[in-house]
DNA sequence: GCTTTTCTAATGTCAGACTTTTAATTGTCT
DNA sequence: AGACAATTAAAAGTCTGACATTAGAAAAGC
């Protein structure tokens, strides 16, 4: 490592590049010290500022941390899950804000995620997580809770079901499609849908937990999924009757 | 936006932090230019390169690009799958190295997930598709295949059985999956796998998919997984006898 | 032996200058 | 008038050198 040709562009991030490639290449290890940050700009012949640049960068993804004071520095960072799934979520969110996918295709992928859930919450979820969606579904219940309430037990409900696999690289891969994809769908559909048909089938799903049967696991997903998709389709319809009036409107004056 | 409270610690984080709430908040849309940093620096009171490490740390994580030039400046950056897919490489194979998770637990995960591809690829699958696959089941079976080479057909394999759910979203979250752990798994067992009995299990895979019989896919996915699994075990009860023994000569000396 | 102080190496921040890139504008020629 | 060339200006990229702040280590004091 540590060489850089003099490329065209942008020294920052060919030292980002090199000292990444570095980590994930296995020639530093977790807990290793870079160099400070003065060697580091007499190594790449650069200046400070310049090798400041490229450390930021390291560090906005997580893979150093830096320490100030006498034998501070630089450190590769371990990535704990947690840092990995709010970089997923934000990842995750930007990337469906910006990309406008049909909403099928996000629905259809967030479901078939959670189903990949089903064998292993069949055989291992516990009292405890089987619990905890009997207590949302019960807050679900109650007709003073607002949309955002809603929408964040529909998230710890769903959190729950995937958590009860005790997998958690599963958790890990899932939380882009429950904490991102659940609070974009709710919002768009939470002026049709029906809160009691949401909650019967939250209800089959635990039901079905309860008796550790994976089929019918899969089966409510599925369903939960239908309705989902049903309930999208009824609200873009609407908004594009809605458009047309619009331009009908426009046309006659 | 813009406030920026004057905390304890590191003006740029909490800028870049401040941006980046706005980008995921939609302030700021797609395309939009931010001011350059020398305004930057003026708005938060800090100095320029202060206002560059803040920009720099958002670059990583693609949320903006800059551009040199008059009428340049940072933009508000679209974020494309393909960026989205080498991030989650990028973390997926660090966490996988860093966090020594059990292998069962990343076999059971990614096999898992692959398998929530199963219902759409049997719907969905192309015969281009089906042709990569069959073609990369030949190529495993030449005898004079390296070990990368072989695990390069497998990823490919891998790849275009999850392209065939030709759902994006899927695609996207299993790409962790794919990308990072099959070649950490075919590290693992390299040593211990039987080529023929992999490529009797890639047959299976491809004729279900050409059937379009869900089950079967599924049923042929849970073989390689129950085959890998062993495979692995197999080879950590041979490193652990292997050490075992070496303590016991050195307990003898 | 324990606490306190001092030392020092590192990051964090700043100011100001210079270089390079790039698009818009202006000017000139046909 | 239109096409091409020269100019200009705005912005990022880079550098130098300095000062502030922090926190561990070593030394001093009790």
């Amino acid at each position: 490592m540590k060489i850089d040709p003099t490329k065209n562009a942008d020294y920052s991030a060919q030292i980002a590049k090199a000292i990444r490639d570095a980590i994930i290449g296995g020639q530093l290890n977790v807990n290793d010290r870079l160099p400070s940050e003065a060697e580091l700009a007499e190594q790449f012949e650069v200046s400070r500022p310049t090798v400041r640049e490229a450390l930021k960068r390291l560090a906005a993804q997580s893979l150093i941390r830096t320490q100030r004071g006498a034998f501070g520095g630089a450190f590769i960072n371990q990535i704990s899950y947690e840092e990995a799934h709010s970089q997923q979520i934000t990842t995750s969110t930007l990337l469906l804000s910006m990309n406008d996918d049909s909403f099928d295709v996000a629905c259809e992928a967030r479901f078939a995620l959670e189903r990949s859930c089903a064998p292993f919450a069949a055989q291992r979820r516990t009292a405890d997580q089987l619990a905890t969606m009997r207590a949302e579904i019960h807050r679900q219940t109650q007709p003073g809770l607002s949309d955002e309430g809603w929408c964040a037990s529909d998230v710890t409900f769903h959190r729950a079901l995937v958590e009860s696999a005790h997998n958690v690289i599963l958790s890990y891969q899932l939380t882009g499609a429950v904490e991102a994809m659940q609070p974009l769908m709710n919002m768009i559909t939470f002026t049709a849908r029906n809160r009691e048909k949401i909650i019967s089938l939250h209800t089959d799903i635990a039901d079905a937990l309860e008796q550790r049967n994976q089929q019918q696991i899969e089966h409510a997903l599925l369903a939960l999924s239908d309705y989902t998709k049903n309930l999208a389709d009824n609200v873009f319809a609407a908004k594009q009757k809605n458009k047309t009036d619009i331009d009908n409107q426009k046309a006659q004056s």
